[in-house]
DNA sequence: GTCATTTTGATATACGTCAATCATTTTCTG
DNA sequence: CAGAAAATGATTGACGTATATCAAAATGAC
């Protein structure tokens, strides 16, 4: 009934509890006719290490820290409140994470960043990453200290980092294109794509994504060149509202960045029959013209979920176990019917998706 | 630095470790005092009790039960294979999950499953509920034993369950609606809707959602009174074959119940232009049928998101505990694009949905 | 004030692992 | 075969909680 301990082990190898404890935790110094033996009885008796008397008696404590970017971004609002609620809950098993703000797209900055927490003794870290090999040294010094790392949302330079938690951009881009698609119901269109900057490996992909889409499924429906936003509500008001008065052929607009509050802003003036609109992360304004009507769509990466993942797999990490099964991270579709009651995305007084 | 014991609190309220622990684990004959006084230093402190530590002490093992459906039902198989793995990986936790099958749809075997259940002495209970007044006193007898009990996909009687882990149905049908309405892009329209017996009271509500939203916002569309189908394929194939052929004007047709299978065979021989397809839940068919342009949408209830949930809320229910911040199950809408490589749905051979 | 009752204190063991120590045995080297 | 090196055994004290026991003190009833 009863599961079996280390002693059980090591009295099925033939060996003294010293000599298992020594293969369990690789501590060396063990014949390897001696590992075998115990790796069988392992095997044999089904003895899984009760990680519950692990942890109390090296009175383990996981310190984790998070690399989020600084500023009123609405979506890393949305990332920093589910950091300190996931935390806060996770703290009976003695888990604790600081966020450390770190200047948004600045490679730099993060390199700094990542200097400053060698230091600190960290069992884990997420990183919103970016591209660079500036990154590399650094990381590759936190690793080597036995620190796990992660990327989150934004990936880091592969080698450097043990998972990566986010979506594939590509696939959402693809994603809005097959629903901007089908509200055309077969008839032709033309499409304006909004983007924050073409710096920006994410805007990019799902820009990606979506012509591709387009061009292979629905051939009847044309694509504008992207107008470059830099996130900045206002110039997607200004933007949106020109396209609204100059280009009534328009119609969909798809906005790959931030910056949602002034296309909302603009659509609400918009005459009767506006065109189809999808935007991405689900933010105060965001849902509530999806609530409004404004909008038609919001493809969201469900930050809840890729917090919680990052937690759970920081964890496996540092305890060198195996990682649950975990289904990969897919955008999602929301339309006004299916908005969750989120009091995370309601509570929010942030500026901008 | 570290985190106060249960020592720190006995002497910090003034009273012996015995005493703080008659407190904590309300063991009665503790004077209205006492109790104040460990009740404030345990305030003051910010003592929590060391989950590890309580774990190892009392041995403490999780007993679970699933109460599942009988049958080959796609949906329900990849449900089972589910909670097959996460108990698989949730075993080093000392967690055990059993899955007892009970006959589907009739409230007598499932209150004599119940009754069962009340002898095996379980920690937990997860079940695919069904509503009824027969199931009242099993179920008083079970959480009166201690146990703690759950709804799953299809909820109990409400006074006798802790928790419902499930979508609000009247919203999956309202989600399927609005895709639908958005496909016709403000032209007319005719859907054929199929239910698989009015008696399942999932299936009235997603009718009732869909009914709703397409009433209200897009009047031009009009819906036709659904075909029963009791769930089986073969139904589905010859009424959706008829109705290819003998009604051109159908625009959309929506599943709301299981049997695709002979949905997506009648749409592989449908002519070139098909109408807009919605069906429920992502199986080997369903999935197929997606990506193959057979169908246009798949709306899901993520069961693999459901099951995890039941393993964590029952776990917390049993600790008494506080329950994390959970968003709200909402159905999800997979496009052939954001499918989820999940290899549960991929390696399942399952017969239908 | 006595006696019964309730409340408190002091203390011990078990849970399974980690980490360390020290003595002893086995294996290797030349 | 001696001596060094490597491997093993035996044992111990944390870690923080649960749970039990027994004695001692405080409280209540009359």
């Amino acid at each position: 009934m009863t599961s079996p301990t280390l002693s059980d082990v090591a009295q099925a190898a033939g060996v003294s509890y010293a000599t298992a404890d020594r293969v369990i935790n690789n501590r060396g110094n063990v014949a390897a006719k001696s590992i075998a033996k115990v790796r069988e009885a392992v095997e044999a008796l089904g003895y899984v290490r009760n990680v519950a008397a692990a942890n109390l008696s090296r009175s383990r404590v996981y310190r984790l820290a998070f690399l989020i970017p600084k500023g009123s971004n609405a979506f890393f609002n949305r990332i920093r409140d589910h950091i300190e609620r996931t935390a806060d809950h996770l703290s009976v098993e003695r888990v604790t994470a600081e966020i450390i703000e770190v200047s948004a797209f600045a490679v730099a900055g993060l390199q700094d960043s990542i200097i400053n927490l060698v230091q600190q003794d960290f069992d884990g870290v997420a990183i919103v990453g970016l591209q660079g090999k500036q990154l590399e040294e650094p990381l590759a010094a936190l690793r080597a200290r036995g620190v796990a790392v992660i990327g989150l949302v934004s990936d880091l330079p592969q080698e450097f980092r043990s998972a990566y938690i986010g979506i594939d951009n590509i696939v959402a881009g693809r994603t809005a294109a097959r629903m901007v698609g089908m509200a055309h119901a077969g008839g032709s269109g033309s499409i304006q794509t909004f983007v924050g900057s073409m710096d920006a490996r994410d805007h990019v992909e799902r820009l990606q994504g979506f012509c591709e889409v387009i061009a292979n499924d629905f051939p009847q429906i044309t694509v504008c060149d992207p107008i470059m936003t830099k996130d900045d509500a206002a110039v997607l008001l200004s933007q949106t509202r020109a396209i609204l008065a100059d280009k009534p052929g328009t119609t969909a607009l798809y906005n790959v960045g931030a910056g949602n509050s002034g296309l909302v802003r603009a659509m609400g003036a918009a005459p009767s029959k506006r065109p189809f609109c999808v935007v991405h992360e689900l933010v105060v304004h965001s849902r509530q013209a999806l609530q409004d009507g404004l909008i038609d769509l919001v493809i969201d990466q469900r930050p809840d979920v890729e917090i919680s993942r990052a937690f759970t797999v920081l964890r496996a990490l540092i305890d060198k176990r195996n990682l649950p099964p975990l289904p990969d991270l897919m955008p999602t579709i929301y339309v006004q019917d299916n908005l969750p009651a989120d009091p995370l995305t309601d509570t929010m007084k942030a500026q901008d998706s």
